[in-house]
DNA sequence: GCGACAG
DNA sequence: ATCTTGTCGC
């Protein structure tokens, strides 16, 4: 697919944060795709030479028998250090360049990090999706800013992820028993949308089979 | 000022 | 994210 630059990438924090801040108008947190929703996406990243190299990979898979439909992996020099709140900063350029090798067009894409449960709203998940304009939805392993009440310990169950008086996401277990995922709008997804996409693609294991997929295909080298 | 802090 | 083996528990 053929990717559009919207600004530069070698920026200063102050930057980072205007940039931030006027993409964040652009984010859309109610459903706007097309169903039925045929496939889906993952993104994994990963680094190489002390850091030095970043390496994205990308697994588009059918939705929702969620089978293997394309892959591809891409790698470039890291420019931007690991900042907490600055993330997409740091992985979206090999992320794109991932994804303009694909050809099958994902009608949603899972990140691995925070949609809007972040500290100015735009997490990674918004940053990807505004960009590319394709719906994403946030799916990050730890939590980055907000609070929550404790959650049951079955799958499925969610509580309200909560942050200056707002709902910023939700708090979900994917499987019983196991560290809860925290959910939160990209970009064109509600929350409950979001929250329903992820168990359907969490069949098996704690990460959805996307994540699991494109993590499977970079680590393999 | 002190602590928290996606990957 | 990454460095790293075996081990406990369902």
């Amino acid at each position: 697919m053929k990717i559009y630059q919207r600004h530069a990438w070698q920026l200063t924090l102050s930057e980072a944060i205007a940039i931030q801040e006027q993409l964040q108008a652009e984010v859309i947190t109610e459903d706007k795709f097309k169903e039925p929703v045929q496939y889906v996406a993952g993104v994994d990243m990963g680094f190489e030479a002390d850091g030095t190299i970043s390496r994205a990979a990308v697994a588009v898979l059918s939705f929702p028998d969620l089978q293997v439909i394309e892959t591809s992996l891409a790698y470039r020099p890291t420019t931007f250090p690991y900042i907490p709140g600055f993330l997409s900063f740091r992985e979206i350029p090999a992320v794109l360049d991932a994804l303009e090798k694909i050809t099958t067009i994902p009608d949603i894409i899972l990140c691995d990090g925070q949609g809007i449960a972040h500290p100015r709203r735009f997490g990674i998940a918004c940053h990807l999706g505004v960009l590319v304009d394709i719906p994403t939805i946030g799916v990050a392993k730890s939590l980055l800013v907000g609070k929550h009440e404790i959650l049951p310990e079955t799958r499925g169950s969610w509580q309200p992820l909560i942050h200056k008086g707002e709902t910023i996401g939700a708090v979900l277990r994917s499987r019983t028993k196991v560290k809860p995922l925290y959910i939160s709008s990209g970009h064109r997804v509600s929350l409950p949308t979001a929250i329903d996409y992820v168990l359907r693609c969490t069949p098996k294991y704690r990460l959805p089979e996307t994540t699991r997929i494109a993590d499977k295909l970079a680590s393999n080298r």
